[in-house]
DNA sequence: TCAATAATGATAATCATTATCATTTTGGTA
DNA sequence: TACCAAAATGATAATGATTATCATTATTGA
C-alpha cells in the first residue's frame, strides 16, 4: 500500500480523505469485487458526506493507475477490485445462485491465446466467465 | 426459417409484420452482432415506423425462445445475433481496431470446464471474449 | 497570506433499457 | 360480415448506471 501511495503522489494525485477511504475500502474487500454503490455505502461509515460522483471519479482513476481492476459481468454495472499481487483478473466463476464471483487461475488459455495468435490476430486480452452453481448454492 | 415460424405460432406468439421484418434483419446479418439501435435502423428501411420499444421487445421474445442469442462485450449494451445451427455463441474475439467481433470454435473450454466441476461447481455456461488487434488492423 | 489549481458534492444530463398506456391490429365468433 | 377480446404497437415516461457541469471548498507553492 505504501507502493500505492507512492504511485499516487507521483502522478500529482492527491491522496485526500475520501480517496485513502474509498482505498480502505477496496483493499478490505480484498477477493470481492465491489460496484461503486457498494464503494459508496461502506466508505460512507469513514466518511459520510462522501459522494457518489467522487466515488467514481476515484475509482476510475484508481483503474486508470492500473492499482483497481475494473469489468462488467452480464448485470449493467461495473465492478472492481484490487488488481495487485496476484495477476488472476480476468477469469472469474459467478454462481447464479448468490451471485457471489469467484476466481479462476490465470493461464488457463494460453493454449487457445497462442492459437488465436497464429490465425493472424494480435491477442491482447482476455476475459473468461463461466456461470455455475457454486458449492453451496448446490447442496441447498 | 420455416422451423422459426413454426416455433413462433406455436407459443401464441404471431409473426407481425415488423417482427418479420427483425428477423429478416438478424438473418441477413448472419455472422454480425447487433444492438437494438443498429437492428431498428436496418428495419426501418423495410418499415419506417417501426418503434424502438417493438425492436427491443421483439429482440427480447427472440432471445428467450432460443432463436437470438443476446450478450454483451464491454460496452454497456447488448448485441444480438441468430442463434441457428452452429453453437459456437459463446466465444468471440473483439477487435480493438474496429470493433468487429469474430467467432470463435466451441468446446475449447471442456478441460477447464471438467476441472471447475472438479472442484464442486456446477457449470453451466460461459462466456470467453478475446480482445485483439484482428489482421486487417494489425497490418495498418 | 494569497493566488492558482485540484478536488469535492450536488445535481443535471446522458444512454441503454424497461414500463406505461392509449391506439391499432388481429383472430375468432355470433 | 360486424364485433369483441386479446395481443401488439408506438410514443413517451421512468429507471438505473454513469458522466458532465459547476459552484464551493481544500490544498499547494510562491
Amino acid at each position: 500500500m505504501d507502493f500505492i501511495k507512492e504511485k499516487l503522489e507521483q502522478g500529482e494525485y492527491r491522496l485526500t480523505r475520501q480517496r485513502q477511504v474509498i482505498l480502505d475500502v477496496m483493499q478490505e474487500a480484498e477477493g470481492e469485487h465491489l460496484t461503486a454503490e457498494e464503494v459508496l455505502l461502506a466508505a460512507r461509515r469513514q466518511s459520510p458526506r462522501l459522494g457518489i460522483a467522487t466515488v467514481y471519479r476515484t475509482l476510475e482513476r484508481l483503474a486508470s493507475l492500473g492499482i483497481l481492476y475494473k469489468s462488467r459481468f452480464d448485470e449493467g454495472k461495473h465492478r472492481y477490485e484490487m488488481a495487485d499481487a496476484s495477476q488472476h483478473h480476468h477469469h472469474h466463476i459467478q454462481c447464479v445462485g448468490c451471485g457471489r464471483i469467484f476466481e479462476l487461475a490465470e493461464g488457463l488459455l494460453d493454449g487457445i491465446e497462442n492459437e488465436v495468435n497464429q490465425q493472424g490476430f494480435a491477442v491482447i486480452n482476455h476475459r473468461l466467465t463461466i456461470y455455475a452453481m457454486c458449492p453451496q448454492c448446490k447442496s441447498e
